[in-house]
DNA sequence: ATTAGCACTCTCACGGGTAGAGTGCTAATC
DNA sequence: GATTAGCACTCTACCCGTGAGAGTGCTAAT
């Protein structure tokens, strides 16, 4: 158990080191800050907080560092959860109403501005959409004996696939079959459509098994894309000056292995999570550089419509009340895009 | 000038250096390939070359390097381009075809294999269409008030946009508009869509006001994405191993220089171009990275339908033919696959 | 013209020696 | 009994000198 003054040592330690990137000698944390004991006192008190597991002494002649447990405690207990000032606010939501362009950009646009805002690593999954309905279904014709099939998901998604054709078609032709498709299997799910034992054309037959194979791929979340933004903040760090530990982190946010570094879709739901170092659930298969590094992730959406993940990646030592308070909002907006637009 | 000998040993160099990454010393080229000549002959060859300015040394007692104009001269006169193997051209034609799902998926897919070909950065664009023109236009009511307007433009391109309309509109009456609409603007292009003094309800104005502002943007390349891939082989190399060089690596691909990093439009119509270092046309604008680095530059697409860039970034120390020959090929598979399917 | 031999130069890796920072301990103080 | 000043101790980071090794340029012989 700690004492008050304990926890107080330790929560300047963690300020101090997340700000100047040093260890923490316990001279320095007198002068910079009103503790009210001389550096002996913090002395004899840090020492207590490492053999308690809170901080680790590079060695033998340095200041102190926060542990794993350490940064721990001072998120479950210290931080206080700050808000975004309204400008920032502002800012925000400013660039957001500047472009209307569709999911796609949203998702863009909010890593960007993430990485920007937070100065670390950030990624933004687009939203799925959980089992997709066919709202619309339409056939325009290209060529003779090939037509683009355009099909419109729940919420607006839109899917196309270009279709070659068994015999030519004009685009009258191919109006009233999509005008039949549609009266057909409008509002169904893939099952729906695969369970349907309607009598179909042969070409009816060869359109419909492309969207039910279009249908499946956006279901299973196969064309979810998440966006990276802000790598060279989180390279710039002191932490990873050494090039070594630079390629493992650059290892890590490979777009390969994006999906076992940041567990986005386990998370999402749940509000916004803080993963310190090895605290990672699969922290063997997302890599060792993991081990040095903390995730904040945040889920998006509204329920039984679309949602997605917002996670910031940064050195252990990272600004945890100023990234998750920014992800919070962030999250915050988008979920309200989401709903505003397509509900 | 050069005579035939000093040639074949510039060639050996680069090469050599090409390969190992080690300054080449004279007895080493002897010793790995046959020369016929001794050391003390191919040193003094060496510091003929030197003189020349195609060889550098970078400390009195250490092997030459190639310097820019040794490069240059490799490529213009010395290399003999290479042909894929018909076993690698299969693989990548086959990925190409496991994945028929539009120009984005092809792009990534090109990015991806070309990164991975020649070990080094790739950057492709997705195919620009130069003046397009309205193919079919369709609106989907989603909410009363909420619509999704969808444009096919030439070859297939699909934008999509949502919008606010000002009174509630079932989905019949937006077909009756989309007919109209599709009636009158029909392989109209933009100039035409605003030179048209057709008189059109408020709802109509509203949507063609958006249509030509999507128009305008496509047009403009503003839409064009390009994707980057392959970081980790580049940052691999030993020439980046020191962290400064590699931040300044990270920068000049950062996605908001990549434009400047790779004068991909300038160049894409010209065939296979090579940028080796200090050549490069905006250099100031770039990058001092960019000194040490070297660009390959490929065009692809159909001429008046649509046409992109794919490019190879890595250290002047690059396996030229190899990567020359990939990107010429690989600009052939794209090309054949826009004129294929958009034609 | 070519080559063997050799002295010369430069880098890189290793080791010792020192300044400085920060600690832990002890004894004095409140 | 908690706090603090003082001090010895430890460890790092840096500087410097030194020596081995690699590779050259030059010179004299072929």
């Amino acid at each position: 158990m700690l004492t008050e003054r304990q926890t107080h040592i330790l929560e300047l330690i963690v300020s101090e080191y997340v700000e100047r990137a040093v260890p923490v000698a316990s001279q320095a944390l007198g002068r910079n800050h009103q503790v009210g004991v001389s550096a002996a006192t913090i002395r004899s008190e840090m020492a207590e907080l490492e053999a308690q597991g809170y901080l680790n002494q590079p060695h033998t002649s340095a200041g102190r560092v926060p542990t794993e447990k350490g940064y721990r405690f001072y998120v479950e207990w210290l931080m206080q959860e700050e808000t975004l000032s309204q400008e920032a606010q502002q800012t925000i939501r400013h660039q957001f109403h500047q472009i209307e362009r569709g999911q796609e950009r949203w998702t863009h646009l909010a890593a960007s501005i993430l990485a920007q805002t937070v100065e670390n690593v950030a990624v933004v999954t687009s939203p799925h959409v959980d089992a997709c309905h066919i709202k619309h279904l339409e056939l325009v014709s290209l060529q003779d004996s090939t037509a683009l099939l355009v099909l419109v998901l729940d919420q607006g998604r839109l899917q196309q696939q270009i279709l070659r054709l068994e015999q030519p078609q004009t685009q009258d032709e191919l109006s009233v079959v999509a005008a039949r498709l549609n009266q057909r299997f409008g509002r169904s799910t893939v099952r729906e459509v695969i369970a349907s034992e309607a009598v179909l054309t042969e070409l009816e037959r060869q359109i419909m098994d492309t969207v039910v194979e279009i249908m499946s791929a956006v279901d299973e979340g196969g064309l979810d894309e998440a966006y990276l933004e802000g790598l060279r903040h989180i390279l710039g760090q002191p932490e990873f000056t050494d090039s070594d530990r630079m390629l493992g982190l650059l290892e890590l946010l490979d777009e390969h292995n994006l999906t076992r570094t940041i567990p986005l879709r386990a998370l999402a739901r749940e509000g916004v999570t803080v993963i310190i170092g090895a605290e990672h659930p699969r922290l063997a298969e997302a890599g060792e550089a993991m081990r040095e590094c903390s995730v904040i992730v945040g889920g998006y959406g509204a329920p039984g419509v679309a949602s997605g993940a917002l996670a910031v990646l940064g050195p252990m030592r990272m600004r945890y009340s100023h990234t998750i308070s920014t992800v919070r909002y962030l999250a915050d907006v988008m979920s309200e895009l989401i709903t505003e637009y397509y509900e």
